[in-house]
DNA sequence: CCCTTTCAGTTGCAATATGCAACGTACTAG
DNA sequence: CTAGTACGTTGCATATTGCAACTGAAAGGG
């Protein structure tokens, strides 16, 4: 094992570096934009990211690879190919929204289009926060970062 | 709208891939992470990341190119530089949650430490979630991407 | 059936990005 | 004055990405 795979295998105790090991790579949540957006065909990725199509490939290939996308055959075209998001896919979703709620803010400085709605009051989502446990919303500095086996012991202390 | 014309709508104008631009570069969320985590000099970053030296310059200068990290010398000692997180890189903390969540649930299976509690009740942050305007929990089937224009026309229509 | 087009890739090669080790420069500690 | 620390930069090797052309299977039309 070569000392960047050692280190990589270190930091996968967290959920970043595990998440990035599988979406990380350039063009991965544009597909997945896309796929939330409602693309099924390879075509269609790859007219509407305007993305190489031996790194669509790869990119597709990967993400079924890891369950993000499920790959089936078109029955009524056995030309075509269908990706479609599974629910750890789907999971994602906030990741995404999180993403470009600050794009939207920090960098485009203005709301995307489509919008994402609310299906019955027609409302735009809110904007994704962090909150407690029970549901208050939490800034920084309301937060800490605690060691794991550190807060085992506050509380059993407690 | 024709489904043509959807897909043609699709990628017009999307916070994501300003956002990407900015931070979806190879160990740019690692840094951020770090970031958020505490860290502040460069040799910090280098030896937690295990990220080659140039990179790290590389993506440290970028960050502090588009205000995520603030750049400042440290006045007890000359040498040392401190890295800091700006507001806008303080509001990435949803995207690097969400993500980090994701990852536990999805791939390493497990909780990461250190863990992000609130300061005073000690109770871990909830997971990041979707919701409509007024707070209710939202999850995809309740959601629906409608066009700005077909948006604003519903709201006056009414 | 034959010809053309569509779909989903693959291949070869050029351009970028990343990784590694060594080096440089400014500063600090002793 | 010397050794060590902090923050990079440089040169070179490897890996990833991008582009254009090509393939093969399957419609679709006449």
């Amino acid at each position: 094992m070569s000392r960047a795979e050692q280190l990589r295998e270190v930091f996968s105790d967290c959920g970043i570096s595990a998440a990035l090991e599988v979406v990380g790579e350039r063009w991965s949540f544009l597909i997945l934009r896309g796929a939330f957006n409602g693309l099924r065909h390879f075509e269609e990725f790859q007219t509407n990211l305007g993305i190489a199509r031996n790194i669509l490939s790869n990119r597709l290939g990967r993400l079924v690879e890891h369950g993000i996308l499920r790959r089936d055959p078109d029955p009524a075209d056995r030309r075509k190919v269908t990706y479609r998001l599974t629910e750890k896919g789907r999971d994602l979703l906030p990741v995404l929204l999180s993403l470009r709620q600050w794009g939207e803010r920090w960098i485009s400085g203005h709301p995307s289009n489509p919008v994402l709605v609310d299906r019955y009051t027609r409302q735009p989502i809110a904007p994704m926060i962090v909150q407690s446990a029970d549901g208050r919303p939490l800034s920084l500095r309301d937060m800490e970062w605690v060691d794991r086996d550190e807060l085992d012991r506050e509380s059993s202390a407690a």
